[in-house]
DNA sequence: GGTGTGGCAGTGGCTCAGCCACCCGTGACC
DNA sequence: GGTCACGGGTGGCTGAGCCACTGCCACACC
């Protein structure tokens, strides 16, 4: 078993991770002022330009506001931010890991119909490549990123640049939990077995059976996931706070 | 008539704009290594510190990537970047943004389903409140702004907040340019009229009417603003310029 | 009393110089 | 031939300092 990789975290990684639970904790909540960055830095112990650099990154990516004499402000992220914010939510919580595999089945039959009636016959032949390298993965870690593989060539087989886009967002949410989340792709065969109809069906040219077959297949890889995530109990999977 | 109101731009916002566009321009390609910092701000005119919350920026908008002791890599962003990158591609080229339109299309569409299947009595409420403020809307700017309130209301009464977040995103890319896609808009009334199939089917709880209607909508929204895009004489829509 | 204005205190923007931590190629050493 | 120490080059972070912007309030003026 190859030993755990610990991601070198820099102290403005760190910082900007603990600005962002006080953020999305609702320490800082929307609408308010943070405290004046001097002081912020002395609260953190670090320096104010350490500390802006955290906040800079914070602010590309929607939570906060900054204005020159006026102050940092937290924004409302479920009111301007984007999709990007995913990953940080989905790595939080349960709850926005479930809606975010809804959201990828429904775009993922989406993607699947498009890519049925667009992809050209270098897409379907690596399609096909790709579906195989799933089947001869050596483990689950190496089937389910084989896996991505597969879904990032449907969504550039739309033709569409933005679904790959989408489709990269949503794997980022995905990928830093996955780990969590090998049961669909411990037997590697199995998993590419239930993957073959939508390649079979997007080669084929078929929009209707591609869609249909990435419904069923998104919708059977959801269950097993997320029934392999939740407590035996049976906690509720989705419930939207608020 | 209003003065043209300058955004300010910090020098941090000048130098990131220009670093991002000599990396799509490809000045700086994919895989390859930036020159180490001190040179780059030497070249740019800037203190490191500067540089490095402009390279901080977009290292985390995907388009880069650093490593301590090595230096900071282009990264492939149709690869790993996700759909926050978006606002920036689409106000540098059409071609960008007509494909943000086609997939706000299709995701409009399973929105207007879900929204019908789930929304409560207080959304239909509000979704008609915000219908009748488009109806209502004094000019085009205004009716345009709020079309994009429905939208974001319908992606709320889905339930799922993802939706919410992925039409931020898609409305991120496509609000800095709206100026020039008003054509739809310019008459209260008639974009009123023309989004009221929509939320009526929402409200009434009809999913197969309300995917219909959005697709109707969204689809003679996109054909007149695409059209307004293009001078008469018809230049190809999407020429990325060089 | 109302109005305008100048100054001031507080805030973020940016610079500067410097040291630290990390990676890697090189060459001495075993 | 393999190992390891070292140095050059790179990004990470610091601390102090000054500049630019905003809002407010006391003051002078009408």
């Amino acid at each position: 078993m190859p030993v755990e990789i610990i991601a070198r975290q820099s102290v403005v990684d760190v910082l900007e991770h603990r600005l962002r639970e006080d953020i999305l904790d609702g320490t800082h909540g929307p609408g308010e002022l943070l405290p004046p960055e001097r002081e912020l830095a002395a609260g953190y112990g670090v320096t104010r330009t350490t500390l802006k650099h955290a906040l800079s990154r914070l602010e590309q990516a929607g939570l906060l506001s900054t204005r020159h004499g006026i102050g940092t402000r937290v924004r409302d992220f479920l009111r301007v931010g984007g999709a990007d914010l995913l990953p940080m939510l989905a790595a939080r919580d349960n709850g926005w890991l479930a809606e975010v595999f809804e959201v990828r089945g429904h775009i993922g039959a989406l993607i699947a119909r498009r890519a049925a009636g667009r992809r050209t016959v270098r897409q379907a032949r690596r399609l096909a490549e790709l579906l195989e390298a799933v089947a001869q993965a050596p483990d689950g870690d190496a089937a389910q990123l084989a896996d991505v593989e597969v879904h990032r060539e449907l969504a550039r087989a739309t033709g569409n640049r933005v679904y790959l886009l989408l489709t990269n967002t949503l794997f980022n949410a995905y990928l830093p939990v996955r780990a969590a989340l090998r049961a669909p792709f411990e037997d590697p065969a199995e998993a590419a077995a239930r993957l073959a109809p939508v390649v079979r069906a997007v080669a084929d040219g078929l929009p209707d059976e591609a869609e249909a077959a990435a419904t069923r297949y998104l919708r059977a890889t959801e269950k097993i996931m997320l029934g392999s995530l939740l407590p035996p109990g049976g906690a509720r999977p989705a419930a939207p706070r608020a």
